[in-house]
DNA sequence: GCTATCCGTTTCCTTTAAGAAAGTAACTAT
DNA sequence: ATAGTTACTTTCTTAAAGGAAACGGATAGC
């Protein structure tokens, strides 16, 4: 068995968090998802061929559907522009903000985790 | 073309940025991995059976691969304790501690993102 | 008519992740 | 001797994700 004191300090806000989390996990499963959003924070709005090139090495097919499950999911807006020829412009919505702190945790964890692994380099390659 | 003035601001930082992003990313891909660290986050050490029991629904050989790999990159420690029968104590490194703004962040969207679909179904469900 | 751009879609294929079920090894209790 | 516990591993199968390449519709320019 695990602790008991701490299992039974709050286990009903513990089973809602724990729900919480995976609703999170699936919103923003995928190899891309991440990438696509914070391409959108860094510069605002993009269109289908930027976020191809931002993206590097999505493919068009992936991109679309990467896109059109943020779109279900409320996370960003999709415009079609009245150019020529058509261009589609791709936004973040005012609820997707709220992932930003998500992405800065990862983006900090992410730096952290580098220098932590290139000191175990060098005290490795320390003979 | 995306607005360059935002693009040449810090390319190179973003850049970085986007690397930390996909490490983080590598790091705790998976289904459960996040679940897991939730798990010894709220109880501290958990045994095999106590995770498999905490996050509902694993199975025993994609827990096994899933410590396997968060031991891998120093995020959990294993510990085979003398009892009897043998008992493996699994427990978060000081440097998985550093993933806990992720996880809090992941589920204060969540728990956001929860009440947010809950309302738009009540205006849906208004008549 | 030919070519190009933009935003996709379609088809096919490979890889990866995940689940179900059974087995193993070491030990204990009955 | 048999059954149970813990901590896995192994095997098999299925489901999901992802990539490569080609195609399509709309429009424009030459």
């Amino acid at each position: 068995m695990f602790p008991p004191e701490k299992c039974e300090q709050a286990p009903e806000q513990h089973k809602e968090r724990i729900l919480a989390l995976k609703d999170s996990l699936e919103l923003l499963s995928g190899k891309w998802k991440f990438c696509i959003l914070l391409n959108l924070y860094n510069y605002g709005t993009l269109r289908f061929k930027d976020l191809q090139q931002t993206s590097v090495g999505i493919t068009p097919k992936v991109l679309s559907k990467e896109l059109q499950e943020l779109e279900e999911n409320q996370l960003v807006t999709r415009t079609v522009n009245a150019t020529k020829p058509v261009t589609v412009s791709y936004a973040l919505t005012p609820h997707a903000i709220e992932i930003q702190p998500v992405i800065n945790a990862l983006i900090e964890f992410g730096l952290k985790h580098r220098t932590k692994i290139k000191n175990n380099w060098s005290q490795l390659a320390n003979q």
